[in-house]
DNA sequence: CGCTTGATGTATCTCCGTGATATATTGCCG
DNA sequence: CGGCAATATATCACGGAGATACATCAAGCG
């Protein structure tokens, strides 16, 4: 019964406190989202999973006014968590990349189209450069609050990663004339 | 009726001459694999699909032993895959990431551990960029030969793009302790 | 040569995930 | 305090990933 990957991403976020399919989502779409996304078509369904594994325990919640349920960690949730941590399996690595797949059939463009690519391309990973630098100085604040927390050496790996491209779409676009 | 990302895969990999979903799944896990994969349960129901809407032309093939179907592009196949390659619709971008993954959950593991992960995240990449590189002589062959041909650029951004992370991971080796 | 075995070629099937949507509750503004 | 946007919770329809099935071909072997 192996898990998937998103399986951990919910332990992990319930290890750091988030309790419901919905807190999990919203955490979720402002950090992991860059490296590793999630939907609640998976999120509800595998809460549901994982309780009948017996990875999480799940309640009905009243505290507020809406119906809803809670979950937290099971002891074997904690350790199924810890195991995946350390494991030294191969890591999963996928990128799905339409600029990329765009030049790789543009061959028969004339070379000023290919620029324009590169400089579309450009764009995009300027808009998420951006978008990291603007979560940043939140995180940096989480981080110096209450230790670690929020690992910010991810988030500036993003930063970086996202430079990186910026840069080499810029020679690109200098070389492609 | 929107075409999906791996569809314009399908019409793209049509231009460039194969025929058969086997070919064009072949050629794809060499190729666009690294930022654009497909599986054959996207390519044959996919291939069905573009012939009902007249973008592509299947027949029946004969000419190996082997029951199959062969397809190539119809004018309007050709044009809505032109039509693609120039537009400036938003790129899809997308990264799964299961070594970030794990570094942006394991805060509350010891530093050694955490440069374990850089560590393991490396080795990934290296085999990625070696990978790459020993495609490389066969596709500047490929493009001396026929002229640009399997586009080049491309390969060589992966490479780099391989290499950035890799000297990454070695920074932040050396940083965590 | 006939047989076995593994590689190649062609395709389908099951189950999971994505993105959209449904529905309920709360907060806010006049 | 009525109406509407924002928030919260969840499900559904459809497409896609990975595994598997099945057929053909090639290669070695007695």
């Amino acid at each position: 019964m192996e898990l998937s990957r998103t399986s951990y991403v919910i332990l992990g976020m319930l290890r750091l406190g988030r309790s419901t399919g919905y807190e999990i989502k919203s955490l979720v779409d402002v950090s992991t989202r860059f490296f590793w996304a999630a939907s609640y078509g998976q999120i509800y369904p595998e809460l549901g999973r994982l309780e009948e594994l017996g990875l999480v325990r799940g309640k009905p919640d009243e505290s507020s006014g809406r119906r809803r349920r809670s979950y937290e960690l099971t002891e074997e949730g904690e350790r199924a968590l810890d195991e995946w941590l350390t494991s030294t399996e191969a890591l999963h690595f996928e990128l799905r990349h339409e600029g990329l797949l765009k030049l790789f059939f543009s061959d028969s463009l004339p070379p000023e189209e290919r620029a324009a690519q590169w400089r579309r391309i450009r764009a995009e990973h300027e808009r998420m450069a951006e978008q990291l630098r603007s979560i940043a100085p939140n995180a940096r604040a989480a981080a110096s609050e209450r230790g670690p927390g929020m690992p910010l050496e991810v988030l500036e790996f993003g930063i970086a990663y996202q430079d990186f491209i910026v840069d080499y779409c810029k020679r690109m676009e200098a070389e492609e004339d």
